[in-house]
This record gives C-alpha cells, structure tokens and sequence, in this order.
DNA sequence: ACCTGAACACCGTTCAAGT
DNA sequence: ACCTGAACACCGTTCAAGT
C-alpha cells in the first residue's frame, strides 16, 4: 500500500460519491459513515479527508447529485410550456412527489442534512434549488407581467407544495388525511390561482 | 453507588428529560447524547436504560414536551374565537412562526428527529400533533359546515403554512426571498380563502 | 431491587510514519 | 507525493456483577 496512484483525486471523489449514493439510497441518512465508504471503494478514511472536507461536506456533494436529478426529473415532466399556470404547476406538484415517493431516502437526506448546520449553504448548492425553483416561477409567467409578483407567487406556492409532499411523506399526517398529496397539491393550487385571479381582476378593474 | 434509591423511576424520567431538553435548546439536536444526560442528571448511561427504550424514545418523549408547549403557546394567542377565519389563521400562523422562531433549535429538533424511523409515530405523538392541527380547523369552522371540507382546508393550509416556515427558518430560501415568513403566510391565507369563496359562491348560485 | 462499570462494536477526525 | 494505520475522543447499547 500507500503512493498506490490507482486514481486520480477525482475518480476518488467520484467513486466515493457513488458509494455515498448508494448507502444512502438503501440505508438513508443514518447508514452513511466515513468508514463505511471507504471501505466500500477500497481506500483508508485517511484518504477521504484528501478529498473532501469532513463528512458533511460529503452528504452535502450527494444532495446536490439528488438535487440534478430532481431538476432532471421535473423538467422532462413538464416541458410544454404552453399549458395554462394551473395545469403546469400541477403537473410540476405531481412530478416532485413522485420523484420525492420513489426516492424517499435521498429526497430525505436533502433535509436531514441542512439543518444541522447553522452556516449559509455554499452558492454552487442554493444555485441547484433555484433551478427547481424557478421552474415554478416559468409555470407562473402568464399570471403576472410584475418579476417580483412572480417570484412572490413561486415561493408561497413553491413552499405550499413542498409542506404538503413534506407532511405526507414524512409520515406526518397519516390519520388526518384520506386526501393524496396530489388532491391536496390540487385544492392549493386551484384555490390559490383562482383567488389571485379575482383580486387581479378586481384591481384592474 | 448502587442502590442509592434517591429517586423514583419517574424522578429520573423527569430529570433526564430536563437535561435532555437544555441540551436540545442550546446545542441542538446533534448534541443530545445518552452519556451526556446520563452525566448531567449524575446517574450511568446504564439507569437511563431502565427507564428509556432507548436515544430515540428519550428524543420522542422531548419532541412530545415542545409540541405541548407549541400549542399551549398557540392556543394562547388565538383564543377569541370571534374573529373571522381569515384574520384567525393569520394570528394562529404568526403564532407559529414566532415559536419557531424563538425556539429554532428544539421545533427543527421535531422534524430531524421523525423522518429517521419508518415505523410509525406512537399513538400518544400523534395526538399532540392533531391537537395543533385542530386549532387550525376551528379557526375554519365558519367556512363550511361540512366537516371533511372543513378537514381538508386545514390540511391543506396547514401544511401550506408549515411549508413556508420550514423554508424560512431552516434558511432554504435565504435568497431568494424578500418576503418575510408572515408575508407569505397573508399571501398563502389571502388568496386561498378567496378563491375557496368564490368557488363556493358560483356553487351556492 | 437498583444501579454500576466495564465491555462490545461502532463513530469522525487527525497526523506521524511508511513507500 | 500519496496513502496508511494507529491514535484520540467520542458514540449507543447491553449485562454480569456488586450492594
């Protein structure tokens, strides 16, 4: 051993991610360990701090991985961008809860790692939520010719869904709701809209 | 040592779940050890076994406390029951986010703590939390007298609130938002309640 | 009966020492 | 220069042994 050269730093870093993915997406948040992976991609723990910070730095590089692939996700899901805003962000809700069920440990990790930390978020990770974001705010554009009311509107509404899909699939409500995330996401949105729409009138009238 | 007999089963219980709680509220979750109460409350990690199924049971049961606090502080400031449902909400939802914000550490406990297990919550836990939900149904009563629309709003609003607060204090949106958490919650209120009018409106014509 | 203390099997992180 | 391996200071959990 040692002065091996067997890889690059980067294909370290990525055959460490990859680990990282994988315990994760079997284990969740909990299975993840600086041993475990390097044991899982043949290299001392000694290494990974070569390469990474500390192991939050770690699950911080996966969720910006499961962060892509959400991105990913939802936009192959609604790229028409000539359905009206309610069906868009319908079909947007809709993409980000079955990617949210289907990937439950990953999309999990997304929260149960942030909130540890008290520092800000690096810019290259906020960045990767924006996209997702601004997504919504794509879906919303034919509401409003004010940027700022647009991105208002994203947010609230932004917030609104992912509490829902947070509520539902973190087990949170189990024996309040007979309702699927997706009717909810529905209810939220039609309601929302269509009381945003009547004001709008009224005030330009 | 052994066999001291100065506390009772349920003095112990109390005092670890008091150390317990001081920890939660100054170091956060991550900082709530087995040693560390055991240490504090001058007894072995051994005793705490006696009286706890274990770490997870001791943080459940300091989740319990907090989401007993969180509604007596709610229900406080909510309690006229006069005022209509638009006004209540956003006195109820300014109530939340306050507590929030002013026990940030022990309300993110509440959630770093559930999404780990797959089993569900006891009972007991879930009771707590629909006693919180409960208040946002009363605050909507008027709105309907059908009882499972009465239900199904205060799902959907409060998850709406829920979400906008998660995103708020747990720095999510530090960007991207100009808006203030209670901004959000008049908006997210506002334009529901609205909508959810008019619909009901054109539906009673 | 009540509680301890030591043991077991793990952690994250660091860093002198080997090649 | 690259990597190791041992060390340090922690974990949660169990359970024979002490009083």
């Amino acid at each position: 051993m040692a002065r091996r050269n067997d890889h690059t730093r980067e294909e370290i870093r990525c055959m460490a991610l990859d680990a990282a993915e994988t315990i994760a997406a079997t284990q969740g948040y909990r299975g993840i360990s600086t041993r475990g992976i390097a044991t899982a991609i043949g290299y001392t723990v000694g290494t990974l701090y070569l390469v990474f910070e500390n192991l939050d730095d770690i699950i911080l590089q996966v969720n910006g991985r499961t962060l892509d692939k959400l991105y990913d996700w939802v936009r192959g899901r609604c790229s028409d961008d000539t359905s009206a805003p309610d069906e868009a962000l319908l079909v947007l809700a809709g993409a980000y809860i079955a990617y949210a069920e289907n990937n439950a440990l990953r999309w999990n990790m997304l929260f149960e790692q942030t909130e540890g930390r008290s520092e800000l978020l690096p810019e290259w990770y906020q960045r990767k939520r924006e996209r997702v974001l601004a997504l919504v705010e794509t879906a919303l554009q034919p509401l409003s010719e004010d940027e700022d009311e647009i991105r208002h509107l994203g947010l609230v509404l932004w917030a609104g869904i992912h509490g829902i899909c947070t509520l539902k699939i973190r087990r949170r409500m189990d024996i309040a709701g007979k309702l699927s995330a997706e009717e909810m996401c529905q209810m939220l949105i039609d309601n929302f809209l269509r009381g945003f729409n009547l004001n709008k009138m009224n005030s330009d009238a």
